[in-house]
RNA sequence: GGGGGUGUAGCUCAGUUGGUUAGAGCGCUGGCCUGUCACGCCAGAGGCCGCGGGUUCGAGUCCCGUCACUCCCGCCA
């Protein structure tokens, strides 16, 4: 096994020497088990760590001892004093070793170890710690039922994979730590327990046993503190900082708890954050990517344009299909479905999803059959080929129509195209799932690299149906571009923030907005979405106040630290790159958490348990 | 809260149209083996077929319910 080799620390250089005489070895280890090499053939050394794999010949018997640095080959046979002891070992036990490393012989070389040209005679042999039968094994790293893995986290975590993803995890957070210092930006830690918020997701809640009745809250995020820090003057801040939203998990969403590598900035304009966190991300990524392919200079799409054009508003990039409005093709044509709609609706739009390579019958059927499947009515098309369109719409709107389509999506032979019909903000999120699906149905696009862009111009408000009133649609704290003016004159819902997100190959990696930093408008964005002065005062009562006595203009960023570290280990599930994770139901099941407590800690706490009946 | 998938040995999985004693590989235990590195060979232990009910002469297999895990929707300013 191979687990990423580490610079060596001082630590690890003073154990590398070369120590002859057992006298003067150190209790453990003379070396790691990554570190041996043919030069040290002859020295006397110890080694400590886990039974990795024994090959018990009878007469030789060979051990793989494993530590977090490597894999050393342990050889006895029965000249060795050792040999009845080794003999007993089983797999993980934990063992220290003396012996006299020796060089394999040519043909018995392991070219895939790097400690491979090497083996220890074993002279002596003490159990450190020994080990019972395991409930999952560590070589080899077969599939293991996720609730076996997380049960014993302590095991698994040996495994290769995953050490090497925590330990990438490491390198990434670090490497991110010296990119923000080394940009002047400076680390401060914010409180853990704080005050519960109206906003955005549902806190967890701690009791306080000093005020009978009332509740801290784990913070979703340092979002007024990091403001407040600008307020107090520190200019610069940011923090790999813990969020906590007590929601339900998904494959790429930890329940309850996060990271995010929290970032705000005084006198700054969206331009000046572009310009602070964009080398930071793509220079993190090109570091940690192995090679492949990184947005040098990341694109920004307005988000109505994103809408448009991916039907998302975190597009995946390395799709290249871009949809387009194909409306006045179809108004007033022979295709009276779509022409009807039009007529009807000024609002109705078409729109194209391009599929080059898809002109096949039997493709544009199988899509025709998936949207059905997605309770759609089904999804028109026209298929090209012999310098023609086919499919029943292209013989409905006519040729001149059907080359129209063509030229405007510059499509020919072997190509598809298929159609959305209706009131846009009803089919976006159809329309950018039928792209997606094109895309890979047809291997469009690209496998490896990293596609960024950022989104930008988020509406400040959007309409919440069910309760029939404006709402914010993103950070209650965020700039309406057109400051009050915009907020006195225009229809809320015409109004754009100073909003961004980071997206990366179809991942919300982050999400940022300049703040409002004046109070009146403030006061006014917050009488928009239907929130009092009194609720304001109540829930933001410190940000208020912080508002009105010198605030300086300013603005922020917090990228998702452990997506981040997803997509640089390719994995899909973030409990692949998390060291102790909760399972989907939100328990730890190697601590037992959640728990119960004892009655004297609820009495304490003025907490008397009311359950839901069985 | 809702929908999908899965559930057979410690693990991964097979198990025909409902039919005798439920199988394989890995792991585990014991034995043999002096150059392996996924060591090899022989033998053995290990099963409430998730749980409960039903249909049937007969259920791992069909039906109903339920539980667990997982993926998705809701939710995630």
């Amino acid at each position: 096994m191979a687990f990423e080799p580490l610079p060596k620390t001082r630590e690890t250089q003073k154990m590398t020497q070369d120590l002859s005489g057992s006298a003067d070895l150190h209790a453990f280890r003379s070396h790691t088990c990554g570190a041996l090499r043919l030069e040290d053939v002859g020295a006397n050394v110890r080694l400590s760590g886990w039974v990795h794999r024994v090959r018990d010949h009878g007469g030789v018997l060979f051990v793989d001892l494993r530590d977090h640095y490597g894999v050393t080959q342990i050889v006895c046979d029965p000249d060795s004093p050792a040999f009845a002891d080794m003999e007993l070992v089983k797999s993980e036990w934990v063992i220290r070793i003396d012996g006299v490393v020796k060089a394999r012989s040519e043909d018995s070389r392991n070219d895939t170890l790097p400690t491979g040209a090497i083996e220890i005679f074993v002279r002596e042999m003490e159990v450190l710690g020994a080990a019972k039968e395991l409930p999952l094994p560590i070589f080899g790293e077969p599939d293991y039922p996720e609730e076996t893995r997380l049960k014993y986290r302590f095991l698994d975590l040996r495994r290769e994979t995953i050490h090497n993803n925590i330990m990438k995890r490491a390198q990434i957070i670090s490497s991110m730590r010296q990119r923000m210092i080394d940009a002047g930006f400076f680390e401060f830690q914010t409180p853990i327990l704080t005050a519960s918020s109206p906003e955005g997701a549902r806190d967890f809640l701690v009791p306080s046993r000093m005020h009978p009745g009332k509740f801290y809250a784990l913070p979703q995020a340092p979002q007024q503190f990091k403001q407040l820090i600008m307020m107090a003057g520190f200019d610069r801040y940011f923090q790999i900082a813990p969020c906590f939203r007590d929601e339900d998990a998904r494959a790429d969403r930890s329940p309850g708890e996060f990271y995010q590598l929290d970032i705000e900035m005084s006198f700054v304009t969206q331009e000046d954050v572009f310009q602070a966190v964009e080398p930071v991300l793509r220079d993190l990524f090109v570091e940690f990517a192995d090679g492949a392919s990184v947005t040098e200079s990341f694109p920004r799409i307005p988000y109505k344009e994103a809408m448009e054009k991916y039907g998302s508003d975190k597009p995946d990039l390395r799709n290249p299909i871009v949809m387009e409005n194909v409306t006045d093709h179809f108004a007033g044509s022979g295709f009276k479905i779509f022409a009807g709609m039009i007529e009807k609706d000024p609002e109705v739009r078409v729109w194209a999803i391009p599929a080059p390579t898809g002109g096949s019958r039997a493709f544009c059927d199988r899509m025709n059959s998936w949207a059905q499947g997605e309770g759609q009515p089904g999804l028109g098309y026209i298929f090209f080929k012999d310098g023609a369109g086919s499919g029943p719409v292209a013989k409905n709107i006519g040729e001149e129509r059907t080359k129209a389509i063509a030229e405007q999506l510059g499509l020919g032979d072997g190509d598809a195209v298929f159609f959305v019909a209706g009131v846009p903000k009803n089919f976006l999120e159809f329309a950018g799932s039928a792209r997606v699906r094109v895309g890979d149905e047809l291997g469009l696009s690209e496998t490896d690299g990293f596609k960024f862009c950022w989104i930008v111009d988020f509406p400040m408000f959007e309409w919440n149906e069910d309760e029939k009133r404006v709402d914010f649609s993103h950070n209650p704290f965020s700039m309406p571009q057109g400051g009050l003016e915009a907020l006195e004159t225009q229809d809320p819902l015409t109004i754009n923030a100073y909003q961004y997100d980071i997206v990366c190959n179809g991942v919300e990696l982050s999400s940022g907005a300049i703040r409002n930093h004046k109070p009146e408008i403030m006061e006014k964005a917050f009488d928009i979405a239907g929130y009092d002065r009194q609720v304001l005062e109540d829930k933001f009562g410190g940000m208020l106040r912080a508002l009105q006595y010198g605030a300086p203009p300013h603005g922020g960023i917090a990228p998702g630290v452990d997506r981040i570290v997803m997509l640089l280990c390719g994995e899909p599930n973030i409990r692949e790159v998390t060291m102790f994770p909760m399972n989907q139901q939100a328990e730890d099941l190697l601590m037992s958490a959640p728990s119960d407590v004892s009655p004297s800690q609820l009495r304490e706490l003025h907490i008397r348990l009311n359950l839901p009946k069985e």
